[in-house]
DNA sequence: TGGGAAATGATGGGGGTCAATGGGATTTGA
DNA sequence: TCAAATCCCATTGACCCCCATCATTTCCCA
């Protein structure tokens, strides 16, 4: 279950696009065929997950105080604001208007993988963006630091396997 | 069982709205067929959840102190003021004057996923607080921590149904 | 190793189906 | 007996299923 890399696919005029089949097969064993997106906060982008990140946002919000208003705001903002996006018989979803008018989309989607989540674009605002945050990365010489193997979880490391082989 | 998105439905003259295809679905299981409504005790909206979340708050009041005025308080606006609302044929529900009055509703219903819950407002009154929501979470620079995956309820992990046992 | 064939993914579009809505008819209950 | 709730059916428009085509990639074999 990881998203990687960029998909460039076309939005056509009943509003449907298709998923990238890489990403519909990190989706495989879920439940749920299909999609989620919500309004990115800070970008002019899509967020995009799986059924199951969104049980798990779900089940966070559900620990912190019941009242909060923190809790409150993200309510809205994630659970409130998602679309559920089912795919058709071709694997492709429709994009809803609102969500089109909100990331600039014309007439092309760029998937872009995030590992446990991606992100949706108008290539055209994307690319610039995306050669800006490598140079910074570039230039800030960050390193990541992995953690180690063992603190995975199963099915995400060699050899073992979380139900069946996902070879 | 997740609610999520914003759904906006027409309230007829006959008091009548109808619930959300997505919503019914995520209550599919449940003995009642209808959903419980009561007075936010904060915001200008109508709380709705199924029968056995109701049962779960019933739960959380038996562990406070039964005398103490907090669980007075709740057990008076949550519990009392509940409305046990059946569907019709349609998967309508007839809307209480009372919850219509209180919500400020007119011609338009918004029913907006809160994962577990779900609200319904007015719209015209809802968008602005959900845009400032939006505004407040990314000013706060809100991260939400989340769960670990083995913590979720069996059913909500891929790979996992909520029949048999997934080592 | 090159070229052609087959498989697979992406795209376009027609039409049937179902969710949302409106309103009349019948039943229930105060 | 009247009002309100429930049942029932009609309408409509958005969405989903289906199929046909096109573009790639993969595979196979010479």
């Amino acid at each position: 279950m990881l998203f990687t890399g960029t998909h460039i696919h076309k939005l056509d005029r009943k509003g449907r696009v298709s998923v990238p089949k890489r990403f519909r097969a990190a989706l495989d064993n879920e439940e749920f065929a299909g999609i989620y997106l919500y309004q990115s906060h800070k970008e002019s982008a899509l967020e995009g997950c799986s059924h199951s990140h969104m049980e798990r946002i779900a089940a966070s919000l559900d620990e912190l105080d019941m009242f909060s208003d923190e809790a409150d705001d993200l309510a809205d903002t994630i659970l409130g604001s998602s679309h559920m996006l089912p795919y058709d018989g071709e694997g492709r979803i429709i994009l809803p208007a609102e969500l089109i008018e909100f990331a600039r989309i014309e007439d092309q989607v760029a998937f872009v993988g995030r590992g446990r989540t991606f992100r949706l674009w108008n290539p055209d605002i994307f690319k610039p963006l995306q050669e800006a945050s490598r140079t910074r990365t570039l230039n800030r010489g960050a390193t990541l630091k992995l953690k180690p193997m063992a603190e995975l979880p199963k099915g995400a490391r060699p050899g073992t396997s979380d139900e069946e082989d996902a070879s």
